[in-house]
RNA sequence: GCCCCGAUGGUGAAAUGGAUAUCACAUCAGUCUUCGGAACUGACGGUCCAGGUUCGAUUCCUGGUCGGGGCACCA
């Protein structure tokens, strides 16, 4: 429909002189602005140096004539707005298409499908995107700043394939480096060949981190037992090395699949050392990287990027050529025309780097890779240190959001529905990039803008047509289209933005002000046993799809009751 | 010191340069629960400061104040 419009609007500027303007065609802010509004006429009017309401009259004239039937009117308002409220058919149209096409509404079709939104889901139709996130160290546990990348990186993943692209997934871990020598020094402190649990590990880490500090001469074997890993040469340390990372791996997966996460490659550092010391030494001989001191950096001044290492003088790779190393293992196992990578925001200056010295050394990686920055899971409560071992784990985090759930639900199922319903409302619903301030009592309280609030307005939808599948009711079709009705048509328009945007937040605010609209209706309107019980029923059923079909994209739960 | 990001009601957030700045929590006042109240209706209250660009600025530019992050051998 949007797309309809849009042209509309692009024929008629074509034919006042203004072919190429920029304008928008959107949902306008008021309700009683009508369903589309467009501000091509102002556009033009600053392009053509005429008066705006002039040209926003002739384009409400024009609009009325092609789009026909469609609108029921078009209004000129304010300094040169384009209004467009659509015809009562036309809304109805729209609701029984959601009706119709269930868990399709709303998915970019092929090209033949003839889509209304064909223009804009092109960044993505059949296109091949790699997406990297979450990103665990193994001998660390998962803490909650992960739980922010897994859960953003899921929802992109879902938002970019609904679009149509074809999606493989990826993670890259954290198996060397000198925080894996500190767990396994800690490991070897308490005399543990077996690990056996994530927390022993995580514990062991905290060990030799703090005795990385304070204790020179612990300090001076953790680096020895670092040089050690990497040169991969001792049996009985790669023997516990390997072990510690399997146990890693295990709780990674356990989580993931709580989160309703996979990955169709887990890559580590050891798989990209190689790779990576063998490209940034390349690129050393033809100057795209210099030696400082020993070591080997990438110069970024010119570029305006932070100078970084990427060889240590202990010719040891840092996270900057173990990433540059990734980034052509990664086109080696599948080639991609747009590769994504999420990571917390602190990683941003490090990552302008990796990306300009990779330019220099491979311009099409570089510039097909885009770098999503995810914003800080901050508590209310007081700050975390890893260092002082007071993390939260995501494991200990949802457990605790998981009890908070089986208060008001006895069923651990639907508990367990509810709290990551709650968990990645919270993380979604904000734009990514700024911090997420996480407050325990407000966002266990379960109330108000929340997860469970959408799954609970879609309940009892799902509530009613159960019931409704069995009664007969009346056919009369109300001549006012509701509210809700008028927002449900929206939702392709939505969905290919918060996609095109990689912006899930755009999704959670819609879907947050559909439930609201649902209570409202739900409130206000009997449905079953009413004169317009049939028609209502279909409204129902197209709230139904459109809230599944969304909350699904965000990786958020439906539960059948609560 | 240099670089990046941010500042919106009491609190947490929203708003491709658009219309009377949106939502939730909290507070206050109602609905008294027929298809499930984890709900609905209403009230209160806000764009950090000073300039600039524009028909029009929370948004763009300049300067300032405050906060967060980054800045070579950690990831």
């Amino acid at each position: 429909m949007e797309e309809r419009i849009r042209k509309a609007v692009e024929e008629a500027l074509t034919k006042a002189g203004a072919s190429g303007v920029a304008f928008t065609v959107e949902r306008p802010g008021e309700v009683a602005h009508g369903d589309y509004a467009t501000n091509a006429a102002m556009a033009a009017a600053k392009m053509l140096g005429r008066n705006p309401r002039e040209l926003a009259d002739s384009l409400a004239e024009h609009l009325t004539e092609t789009l026909g039937a469609v609108v029921s009117h078009v209004a000129v308002a304010g300094p040169g707005f384009v209004n467009i409220t659509l015809a009562r058919e036309a809304v109805a149209l729209a609701v029984a298409e959601a009706d119709a096409q269930g868990s399709e509404w709303g998915k970019a079709k092929t090209a033949e499908g003839g889509s209304p939104d064909a223009s804009q889901s092109e960044a993505f139709r059949g296109k091949r995107i790699i997406i990297e996130y979450s990103n665990p160290n193994a001998f660390k546990e998962m803490h909650i700043g992960h739980l922010v990348g897994t859960v953003v990186g899921e929802a992109v993943s879902r938002l970019i394939e609904n679009a149509g692209a074809v999606v493989k997934r990826d993670t890259f871990g954290g198996d060397i480096g000198p925080n894996v020598a500190k767990a396994l020094w800690g490991l070897q402190k308490k005399g543990i060949s077996e690990p056996t649990t994530a927390g022993e590990i995580g514990a062991a880490y905290t060990e030799g981190s703090n005795a990385y500090e304070s204790d020179p001469s612990a300090k001076a074997e953790i680096d020895a037992l670092n040089q050690a890993i990497y040169a991969g040469t001792d049996a009985e340390l790669m023997g516990l090395w390997r072990k510690g990372r399997d146990v890693s791996v295990e709780e990674f997966r356990r989580i993931w699949g709580l989160l309703g996460t996979h990955f169709d490659f887990e890559f580590f550092d050891s798989d990209t050392t190689e790779a990576g010391l063998r490209i940034v030494r390349d690129g050393l001989k033809k100057g795209v990287f210099e030696m400082s001191d020993g070591a080997v950096i990438y110069n970024g001044e010119a570029k305006g990027v932070h100078t970084m290492v990427f060889i240590t003088s202990h010719d040891t790779p840092t996270y900057e050529a173990k990433d540059i190393g990734l980034a052509f293992l990664k086109e080696e196992r599948w080639p991609s025309d747009r590769s994504i990578v999420i990571t917390g925001n602190e990683q941003t200056g490090r990552f302008k780097t990796v990306l300009a010295a990779l330019a220099d050394v491979a311009p099409l990686l570089s510039k097909k890779t885009v770098h999503l920055a995810t914003g800080f899971l901050k508590l209310s409560s007081g700050k975390m240190s890893s260092r002082e071992g007071n993390v939260i784990t995501t494991a200990d985090f949802i457990t605790s959001v998981i009890e908070r759930a089986s208060e008001k639900n006895a069923d651990a199922l639907i508990a367990e529905q509810v709290a990551i319903g709650a968990i990645k409302f919270m993380i979604l619903r904000q734009a990514p990039g700024s911090d997420i301030m996480f407050d325990e009592e407000k966002s266990l309280s379960l109330e108000g803008d929340s997860g469970p609030y959408l799954q609970y307005a879609l309940v009892r939808a799902k509530k009613i047509l159960a019931y409704g599948a069995n009664g007969e009711g009346g056919s009369e079709e109300p001549a006012e289209a509701y509210p809700i009705e008028r927002l449900i048509l929206h939702y392709p328009e939505v969905v290919a933005r918060a996609a095109r945007e990689l912006a899930p937040n755009l999704l959670v605010n819609y879907l947050t002000e559909l439930a609201g609209e649902w209570n409202s209706f739900y409130a206000k309107e009997q449905v079953l046993g009413s004169p317009e019980e049939a028609y209502k029923q279909r409204v129902a059923r197209a709230f139904a799809d459109t809230m599944i079909n969304g909350l699904t994209l965000l990786g958020i739960p439906t539960p059948e009751r609560m």
